[in-house]
DNA sequence: ATTAATTTATCGTTTTTCGATAAATATATA
DNA sequence: TATATATTTATCGAAAAACGATAAATTAAT
């Protein structure tokens, strides 16, 4: 029926070695809102967040986001 | 500089034939906010609407959304 | 020319981000 | 164990943005 969309932040976090707290400084959002987003807990992101998250993770928004039907 | 993140909805519309009208209705929201997303003047995204954006169009995340770095 | 589809714009309401902050929990390290 | 560090959870308030409703303008198709 109903879908839903994974944030993989850790697994790109795990996959370039860096820490949660790390992330946070180098988008520029405090590591509390950056755990809400690794976590899945964010109901919405907004664009200019997905940009430097990509630029500081140096990946794609399907790296970061994905569909999971179930 | 600054990347930016490229909305493909044009592209995946293009491949299953849909029109937008058809795509929000599907989605549940109206063609005026479904052209605002399409065009690439969001701000922000819903992940509930990014779901129903992969569920009505078949597809991943990363077919919609796509990080350019310039 | 007429119809349908898409885009652009504005208003008001609701939702959500996000900073700031604090506290709780977990993890590592001396 | 004790201590420091990292992560998570929670709350408050302000600013930003989604989104519906709506109308008008523009474009595409017939």
């Amino acid at each position: 029926m109903e879908g839903e969309i994974i944030f993989n932040i850790d697994v790109m976090l795990a996959k370039r070695k860096m820490g949660l707290t790390e992330l946070a400084q180098r988008v520029g959002i405090t590591p509390a809102n950056m755990s809400i987003l690794k976590t899945g807990k964010a109901r919405a992101v907004r664009i200019s967040t997905l940009a430097k998250l990509c630029e500081a993770l140096n990946c794609q928004p399907g790296d970061l986001l994905e569909y999971r039907k179930e």
